[in-house]
DNA sequence: TGTTAATCGAGACGGTACGTCATGTCTTCTA
DNA sequence: TAGAAGACATGACGTACCGTCTCGATTAACA
């Protein structure tokens, strides 16, 4: 989060968890004097709030329920989290990697075809859906988590998707004019409207009549189909 | 809410506002023997937790908070709402108002316009968007919650708008094949989306470019500009 | 205590132990709108605390400990004793009761020696020495704990001794102009002392010794042995 | 402490303290290893503590506060002190120094009577009274300390003024039969229990009146005034 | 005109989670 | 070997809010 009080264990990076050679290669501190910090707490309270989060929604995941299925202390977790929001976030960037990158070679359409699958498929799993939920929810309570939602998870995907739009105006494939971010939000906003409200997710069918209807709604008007 | 526990207050009719012509209109119970409820206090404890929400957000809206404010007994709270959110809900609904319906004689174009800018304005307004926003938060970890969003909230909206798409369907301004749902996804779940994550809102502009959008892309493709 | 933030629990009198009639002689409020005061609770976290110090010492009478101990909620006893300490003190003047007075119809020096023998008795016993050790103990980490050990039990002791010394120095058997609270300090410090310091309690002969040793050394000097 | 887990500091001889010559005649290791304990850090530490004592009483003198006043690492202090009342109690040791004794050529009374005024001034003392209040306070909850306080304070301090005693007992100006540890407590209550329950310290005229009663009251009856 | 049945207010109580503080142990590096 | 720095576990703290409960006071319709 970029609104933390505290320092974040994802800027951490010398954590003794066995394999020194693959951290060694960030910015490491040879000199850091006291006890070194435990990789296994990291994991283990993410870990847990995530299961917690997924079996018992976002009331299940309070710090002290998140701290003894851990085997972590209350303190250690305070120490390193400002919420059990925060943990959840965490795990949630943790089991989802990098914003997507369409295959290359693919046109833009494929390019925003398979953004907007991949979205859809994460905001549908079972395992990373239930969190971002207890995200967002959690977001209206605290300004912070509004701000690392955002920050974090929001604008690094919406970027990725306006970088292909921007690409399929400057190929002449969609009309310009047509504010990007307009359009980012027509392809992006049903599967997480779908997620909040708890709808029935998105299908297949779905989704492609939703990429139809906006790419077809906003190409050329001189445009050959 | 359909889950909870107690009868709820929206489903009470025979309040002694000073109006009785208006609600005897509906299913008054005539026999009603002890004292009968106040409508000060309805109206006090959803007025108070209204602004509380406004002023504090969620956190603020706690039960205790609102009983002082509004100088009502917790007890009496807990009697007639099943949580703090459910008051929220409550308010907000008494802010808004029935489901939005066009002016009469406007066209299909028209009245898909004119819904999704009231449904924008309710969301922008800061009256009634955060109140939203604290509704759809506490969903997440309330299935009660939940239920009642969808049912006393979102499917009337939702119904009302794909009213129009399916008239104009009919109309066949429209193609038909297009699934109606994704249809009203598109056009709905953006400003749901903006307020959720504390996006800057939709103007007026990028509201035209996303009807144009939408309405554009899901014309009959034989159809004439 | 005088310095509670709170009203104490010693000032209630209309608690429904069954016996009404007992309490009902005092000062019951008729019309006390809430739930009454359970008798139970106060009983039985004085209980719980006397228990714990004795058997545990005073680090052993936490308020959870308490509160477990006692089957009640912590939060109720947030709500009547402002810490462990105080229902220490509530406890130990429970089981010591009123201050001394010496059975009527008895000299000045058999008023004194029964008193000195009363409370080196309290201050001996199993039951009630720990606990004044552990409050003595507390009262010097707390400003309103040295108030209350002050004002509820040393100084209604202190004023029954000296009434007696005045009163002899009044019939002439003490010699005037000594200073009645040194009188008082000499007889009484003894045993407090031994407490607290863990020393071996004052036997009986040491107690006549002692108070030979100053009711000599303060007699007129022309008194007759 | 006798019953400490550590060995503990006041039991150290070899302190690097620039005055090995006086500290040389005690047991020193000769052979000791590595590097040798630092002065700086006793001493700062102690001084900490007592002046933490001082200011905000026994609660303010945590291991903590000890270790950021003095700049010394925590790990440290738990290697040479069992407890924070430990240091506290090394501070008053070391500030009061060795147990007082009479003048030369002073008779016993004198002599009883500058051990009592120089105990007292210690008790009044705002700089080593709060420190003993606080070191009997944390007796009362930790045996250790209590031997502790037993052996390096009491002790050796009552053993000075009951050879005094006996020494009068000897020359025949006190009475023989009366218990000397009876005298001795008469004596020394006092001021301790002034000090330890917080009342007015006692003053030089209730001194004279304290020594007065006792000396006068112990005496041989047949004693000349 | 009571009687009856409900609302409403006041407050006690048990319970859960919070976030903090202090303790004491352990691990690593440096002097 | 002493000391510094810091991670970690443990346990108690005092508070906030929750939801339930037990009363008394109030207010109407009904008998």
């Amino acid at each position: 989060m970029a609104a933390r009080r505290k320092s974040n264990i994802l800027d951490i990076v010398s954590i003794n968890d066995g394999t020194p050679g693959a951290t060694a290669t960030q910015t490491v501190q040879p000199g850091r004097r006291g006890r070194p910090r435990s990789a296994r707490v990291r994991a283990a309270v993410v870990r847990a709030a995530a299961q917690l989060t997924r079996s018992g929604g976002p009331t299940a995941a309070t710090v002290d329920a998140i701290a003894k299925r851990a085997a972590v202390s209350r303190t250690t977790i305070y120490k390193w989290w400002p919420s059990s929001a925060a943990i959840v976030l965490e795990g949630l960037l943790d089991s989802v990697g990098d914003p997507i990158n369409a295959p290359p070679g693919s046109s833009c359409k494929e390019a925003l075809e398979h953004h907007l699958r991949a979205l859809n498929a994460i905001l549908t799993d079972t395992t990373t859906g239930p969190l971002l939920r207890d995200v967002v929810a959690a977001a209206a309570a605290d300004p912070a988590m509004t701000r690392a939602v955002l920050d974090q998870w929001l604008h690094p995907r919406r970027a990725a998707l306006a970088a292909i739009v921007r690409q399929a105006v400057a190929h002449g494939e969609i009309r310009d004019g047509t504010d990007v971010e307009v359009i980012v939000d027509a392809l992006v906003s049903p599967p997480y409207y779908r997620l909040l409200f708890a709808l029935s997710p998105l299908d297949d069918a779905a989704l492609n009549d939703l990429l139809d209807t906006v790419w077809h709604g906003c190409r050329r008007s001189d445009a050959l189909p």
